[in-house]
DNA sequence: TATTGTTATACTCTATAACTATA
DNA sequence: TATAGTTATAGAGTATAACAATA
């Protein structure tokens, strides 16, 4: 049921995404670079469960686009500093309200304790590492 | 959120699977093909939400274990009706076992009226269009 | 030698279009 | 002509390894 429904999350968001000229991923990092700048691509990676080298591509059109700055770490010049940029908070925050929408208007056809507790729920397994979902084998 | 917990869900699941010589697909067909034979490949196909070219290696690798049986429709010689075998019961069970009892372990960290909660609304969500969580681009 | 960012490559999933055999 | 099953192909998405610059 879980995986289906994250399909149709994703295939709703979609056209929002679009309209605002983001990907997917590209979404996630504006979402994860939150207010202030990180200190290099890997660990935005691992922090949004991306490998290193996909976000490369994602990164440029940030940046093409004026949503990050990266510029050389001057005490480690191996590593880019990651800066999101006001129009990137804009369209980060624009999305986010288009998406938090869509998602209450299809979430408004459960019992409201339901969807609270729906959402507590996730919450709750979101948080917890993967190894905890591994199980036994028979 | 629902996105990474499906794949941790899948994840999960692989090695139960991969015990019993099934993969994801497979497994869905065993479920869906409930106890009475469908009557084509293309039924069966739309509702496990897959395209009908898809499934074809995965019907013949469990023909090939003698999970199920494709006979071709007296009525209609194109299309195959599809069996579980008896076989095949024992071993979808089986999974199916195995994989609840995970679940319900993993789950097990949710006070029990959450966790009720959280079944009840995916359920409801699961039985909804894909239309349902399409929404408006801006 | 190890690490950051990058590029290249391969492997899996998925979607689509052709082909056959039946109708 | 239309449909069921099949095959082939192309496109995403993902994972891994190799490389240059820097430490």
């Amino acid at each position: 049921m879980v995986v289906p429904l994250g399909r149709a999350l994703m295939a709703a968001e979609q056209p929002v995404l679009r309209a605002h000229g983001l990907s997917m991923w590209g979404y996630s990092v504006l979402l994860r670079l939150g207010d202030e700048p990180l200190r290099s691509q890997a660990e935005l990676a691992a922090r949004i469960g991306a490998d290193k080298s996909r976000i490369i591509d994602v990164l440029d059109a940030l940046q093409e686009r004026g949503f990050i700055t990266r510029h050389a770490d001057p005490d480690d010049r191996r590593a880019r500093l990651l800066t999101i940029t006001p129009s990137g908070r804009r369209v980060r925050d624009a999305v986010q309200r288009a998406i938090q929408r869509n998602e209450e208007r299809a979430l408004a056809v459960l019992p409201p304790a339901d969807r609270s507790a729906l959402l507590r729920a996730l919450r709750h397994l979101a948080e917890l590492p993967a190894e905890h979902f591994a199980g036994e084998t028979r």
